[in-house]
DNA sequence: TCTGAAGTTCTCAGTGCCAA
DNA sequence: TTGGCACTGAGAACTTCAGA
């Protein structure tokens, strides 16, 4: 069906007519012209089309730029789907080819010839529209087509008109799904010189774009986009009946095959309730990846007996992900429409009522007839789950049902308990276009941004000490094992819930009546491998990190780690208290080692903001930079009132020393797991003579933990060590050891040293701190 | 000194262009 | 049609700060 301007709805007209006024009244009262700070060109005006999907954005947009005489407009998104949709429909014959004038040329980009590329610049008159996906133009060089050098200019230059045959119309860029844009985008779109940008997006302003809006606060900018942005509230577009107006979210606490169960048996209640209608409804299965999605098919086709021909597996590399899945599937059976290249748009024509599709529908797809989605996986990103939804709010035929369960949207997750409610509220907030949008400006936090470095005066090379568990990993192997039963099937198993909450879309407000709980008889399950590698890897990340853990790879492999065991089951509860003993027994495989072949070069010194202005003393004595004779580094700041006494004494001695800044400085392994901590950044370094270095530590906050000091101390047994690397505990106060070894504070005298002395530890008592820095030998 | 916000870096999967 | 390449955003892990 086409759409002439008398169909649009009124909040349709009404947006449209006021983007073109807004457009038309630049560059007079409100709507000031703004100039590059730098340059002094004038930047482009900035206005905005913000309203949800399904609300109508594109015939929005073309109704309101066929009131533009005389221009070129480049039509952008970042995804291609968006960009063979659009040119369809604005195309002749196309959905809203009606709302745009009779001689309007539209041209693909990636299709335009050089003769085109002529024609269009040298016309000086008509509409043209290029649509482009942003692929085509955002990159580095000449690689692109359009950047190109033909003869003497490129395409680009020649649409930027700042060349021989360049444009002789006013250029308009629309930007369709804005908030996607970067800031490199921008800036090359930027380059065009285009007299207005027009961005159409349901979510915030990309920030990059802050500079093109008037005013020198975010307050002040805020207030400009929002004088330069057309709104359409949602609850007037579900009111004109283009939205579903019910959104139902359900929280699964349940086992995958349960929660999808959920979302399958709901599709099948609308299938019924659709016949009467002779249409089907569309459930949509989202995955994370390839993998995943084979998981659903197969569940969907041997669980739930869904015909293997009305699923279509929208994913990427289905072959290869084939070679590692369930072997006993019916694969054979399998549609693979991505490598098909079927457009997602058509597969309901064709007839599919199952999409198994990934992350890439977040944006560019928006199926009116599907009304129930699956999001698998736990724990999603909670804004990922809210950015979903606006892809099935879209009502068929924009005419609502009598039957209110046709006029709603079904959503199936799971999330943690505390999180549901930030879905639901970030979907509201998603839902909602009201509000003060905040613009931040770039450079204008609280936090000073200048900073410098301070080069070292020669170049200093230290050892290296690494972590290892030793080579016999089959020993950590067993440790693991070993404290890993098998347990009974029961003791797998925990009772689940599904909540089910109720969103009133016309008043964007939940409807309580709709909520409910109900028990399941399962629960979502995890191996007892990713399980105890997930809390081993939080206490200590050199047990185990994203890329791989201290284990061997066959490990996982083995029955015991096999196991699949529910949330809250006693299996859990009881590899809960296994965890410290496995810790434990690691810890004595773990060990520190010279590495020969490795060196750490002291880096220049990084000054946070020197000498900060402020009226806060204290900040500026902390800001201040201090000059030294004798440290690797010409000057420090950043320091607090005793290390600045401390750097001080050490620059009286007439040997080398250094600030060593925490995390990219020079870190000593701490020799012992599980502490919270896996490295020691000592404040100072100190050559008490060419072989002897002094790591010193004047805060002292190692001293609390007793397992930490022994080990710490214990770093210079690493063998072959070509420094002899020393550990000292600078504090204020007389400190003497008691039981244990563990320092006690006898009076506020003087201040106090403490090393390791032999076999032993030994804490010194100075008067003053210049006497303690010379006794470090 | 602790905490948490904000920024940075890396990896991963998806996307699109181009040349063979 | 296929493979290589570059770009993209999201998330995780890590780093860098400011303020309490």
């Amino acid at each position: 069906m086409q759409l002439n301007k008398d169909q649009l709805k009124p909040f349709q007209l009404r947006a449209a007519a006021d983007l073109t006024e807004m457009l038309a009244t630049y560059p007079a009262a409100p709507f000031k012209k703004q100039f590059n700070q730098d340059t002094g060109e004038p930047l482009p005006f900035l206005c905005r089309l913000k309203a949800i999907t399904g609300s109508g954005k594109t015939p929005m947009l073309a109704s309101s730029i066929s009131q533009l005489s005389d221009c070129i407009v480049l039509w952008t998104t970042n995804r291609g789907a968006v960009i063979s949709q659009t040119k369809a429909n604005l195309s002749s014959g196309g959905k809203y080819s009606k709302l745009l004038p009779e001689e309007v040329n539209i041209y693909n980009l990636s299709e335009m010839t050089s003769l085109d590329w002529e024609e269009v610049c040298n016309a000086k008159t008509g509409l043209t529209i290029i649509l482009s996906t942003v692929a085509l133009f955002n990159r580095d060089g000449d690689v692109l087509n359009v950047h190109k050098n033909r003869g003497e200019t490129s395409h680009w230059e020649m649409l930027a008109g700042d060349s021989v045959n360049g444009r002789l119309r006013d250029l308009y860029i629309v930007y369709d799904e804005a908030h996607g844009g970067t800031k490199a985008q921008f800036n090359r779109l930027k380059d065009l010189h285009p007299r207005a940008f027009i961005l159409a997006s349901a979510s915030e302003l990309p920030e990059d774009l802050g500079e093109l809006l008037p005013g020198r606060t975010p307050d002040d900018k805020s207030a400009a986009l929002n004088l330069q942005t057309v709104v359409v509230p949602t609850q007037e577009v579900a009111e004109a009946g283009l939205l579903k107006t019910r959104l139902f979210l359900v929280d699964c606490n349940t086992t995958r095959l349960d929660a999808l169960s959920e979302a399958n048996k709901k599709w099948l209640e609308i299938t019924d309730k659709l016949k009467a209608f002779n249409e089907q409804p569309v459930i949509c299965c989202i995955v994370n990846s390839t993998t995943a999605g084979l998981e659903i098919w197969d569940y969907l086709t041997q669980n739930l007996s869904v015909n293997p021909s009305r699923i279509a597996v929208h994913l990427s590399n289905v072959d290869k992900a084939l070679l590692e899945a369930n072997p006993n599937a019916p694969w054979s059976q399998l549609i693979d429409t991505y490598k098909a290249k079927k457009s997602p748009e058509a597969l309901r024509n064709e007839g599919y009522t199952h999409l198994i599709w990934n992350l890439s529908l977040r944006e560019g797809w928006d199926e009116p007839w599907a009304y129930v989605a699956y999001l698998d996986g736990e724990a999603k990103s909670l804004t990922d789950i809210s950015q979903k939804i606006g892809r099935f709010l879209r009502q068929p035929n924009a005419l609502p049902f009598d039957d209110s369960d046709l006029n709603s949207a079904y959503f199936y997750f799971n999330v943690p308990d505390e999180d549901f409610a930030t879905v639901v509220r970030n979907t509201q907030n998603e839902l909602s276009n009201e509000g003060y949008e905040i613009i931040a400006i770039k450079g204008s936090s609280t936090r000073p941004k200048l900073s410098r470095e301070a080069p070292t005066k020669s170049i200093v090379n230290l050892p290296k000490v690494s972590e290892s568990f030793g080579e016999d990993l089959q020993v950590l192997d067993d440790i693991l094992l070993s404290n890993i039963p098998l347990f009974a099937e029961d003791n797998l198993k925990a009772s689940g819930r599904v909540s089910t909450r109720v969103i009133d879309i016309r008043r964007n407000k939940e409807d309580g009546s709709l909520r409910k709980d109900e028990k399941r008889k399962d629960n979502a399950e995890i191996s007892v491998w990713e399980y105890v590698i997930g809390r081993l890897g939080a206490i200590d990340s050199r047990i185990a990190r994203k890329n791989g853990t201290c284990f061997t790879s066959f490990v996982k492999e083995d029955k015991r780690m096999k196991q699949k065991m529910q949330a809250g089951s006693p299996a859990m509860t009881i590899l809960n208290n296994s965890i410290s003993t496995i810790v434990k027994q690691l810890n004595n495989e773990f060990r520190l080692e010279f590495e020969p072949d490795q060196v750490f070069t002291i880096k220049p010194f990084n000054l946070i903001s020197p000498d900060l202005f402020t009226d806060d003393e204290n900040k500026r004595e902390r800001y201040k930079v201090r000059t030294y004779n004798n440290a690797l580094h010409e000057s420090y700041n950043g320091m607090n009132n005793f290390e600045i006494r401390l750097a001080d004494c050490l620059d009286n001695q007439d040997l080398p020393w250094c600030r060593n800044p925490s995390k990219v400085g020079y870190g000593i392994p701490i020799a012992q797991i599980g502490e919270g901590t896996s490295t020691f950044y000592p404040d100072f370094l100190y050559w008490s003579n060419p072989k002897t270095l002094w790591a010193i530590d004047p805060k002292g906050t190692h001293l609390i933990n007793d397992a930490i000091r022994t080990k710490l101390l214990g770093i210079s047994d690493v063998h072959d060590l070509p420094l002899k690397v020393k550990i000292a505990f600078v504090v204020e106060g007389e400190y003497e050891l008691g039981i244990d070894n563990r320092p006690q504070l006898r009076s506020q005298n003087g201040y106090s040293v403490i090393f390791k002395y032999n076999t032993g530890l030994k804490a010194k008592n100075y008067q003053t701190l210049d006497n303690l820095v010379k006794d470090l030998k």
